[in-house]
DNA sequence: TTATTAATAATAGTATTACTATTAATCAAA
DNA sequence: TTTGATTAATAGTAATACTATTATTAATAA
């Protein structure tokens, strides 16, 4: 079986189409490496350019400014995520399992797909780590949020709840729990990397750390 | 009694001592106004210079750039926050009032002091909600936590694991759900005010929702 | 095939931001 | 009252964020 996923993100995003063009693809992917490796706040169109052997102008064309790219990138990365809740966790027997895979996909970064033209999700999921709070975490978020831009996240959020009401129903917060995992997940997987003295992670694998921080806050939290 | 508090900021934050002038204490009281009013991003020196009738050099001999001038207010706060946690906390009857009085404590702005020169607690308390993860999530996290600047968050959460050791020894993640704790207050609160499907608040005060909801995640995390 | 139009990218800017070197003013000690 | 030190203000520069215009390429019609 040989296809390809994409996820159409929402137009108000950008200014032309990325998926459109090879530029558009190459200035994406590029982006998501360059954000990573200098951090949101150094990144800039003109670095990009000059990384990519074209010009500050050209990149203009696409995204309105550097704000809107990454939410563009986030937007991707949460449709995405909703598309394995949906599709990974249906089959799965019981709410339990669902909900014990899902700690796993939010831990871990996306998993690789056939699709040779792809993002590096490893990088990726850094990025979501560190970045994806300087979205919404500005003073425009009120007129952002008008276009609809973060209904990816809240669709994510919307699943995630059905599988926590179905695993039990009383439960009250289904939605402000649903996303304290998504958040917990990149703050605690962040300070278990940069400011460990924050978590009780040790020596082991911080990604594993997380999980069964997450697997014991999640189930307690639903006990009836 | 007559008493005045003061919490002495790590030197390393700033060149010179702001509480040491009349001109520091205004720059930084006026500065959280403009933080406030402006959002970090949109909030510069000259702009705050402008604002308080001085020059962006003489701000510029306090604070090395914008950063170092959130993360001075911030070491104020968690600094306050731990005090508060130590002393408000120490009578309590035993660790579930403690534990409940802390959540009250992480979701409302900080009680207003006798002090008559003194910065506006709510203002204060919406900049920790919006602003406060912007000090730690860039690229430099490892050079700035080199001089110990984060110590006060550190030290607040090490503060509220003791007690959640005390309320459950058994518990294996007390700092992890410390700082789950406090990140989780502010980020519900935002999400509350600007993004609500993300959360389970309806109509209702705000604010009471996220101490509603906490006091259940937290209480269940550490049932035996 | 060539001329016309449309789409796209590159050039060359500007205003703002972040920051600094230098100068001017003030104050305290000698 | 002179010297020295501290402080603030002036006047910059380099980088950033963004835009108007021009140049180039591609597509289509004559």
């Amino acid at each position: 079986m040989d296809y390809s996923l994409n996820f159409k993100v929402n137009e108000k995003i950008y200014l032309r189409d990325p998926e459109g063009t090879e530029l558009g693809r190459q200035i994406v992917k590029n982006a998501i490496d360059l954000i990573y490796r200098l951090g949101f706040e150094h990144f800039t169109f003109k670095k990009l350019a000059k990384e990519m052997n074209t010009t500050e102008a050209s990149i203009y064309r696409y995204f309105e400014n550097k704000h809107r790219m990454l939410l563009y990138i986030l937007n991707w990365y949460w449709s995405y995520m909703e598309y394995l809740v949906v599709f990974q966790l249906q089959p799965l027997a019981n709410s339990k399992s669902k909900l014990e895979r899902l700690i796993e996909l939010l831990t871990h970064p996306l998993p690789e797909s056939e699709d040779h033209f792809d993002y590096n999700k490893n990088i990726l999921h850094q990025i979501v780590i560190s970045e994806s709070s300087k979205v919404y975490l500005v003073k425009e978020v009120k007129e952002i949020n008008e276009n609809a831009v973060f209904k990816p996240y809240k669709d994510l959020c919307a699943r995630i709840s059905e599988i926590i009401q179905s695993h039990n129903p009383a439960y009250a917060y289904p939605h402000s729990l649903s996303s304290t995992l998504i958040e917990t997940a990149h703050s605690q997987l962040f300070f278990s990397q940069h400011l460990p003295k924050l978590t009780d992670a040790g020596t082991e694998n911080k990604t594993a750390f997380v999980e069964r921080f997450l697997t014991d806050l999640l189930f307690k939290s639903l006990q009836p």
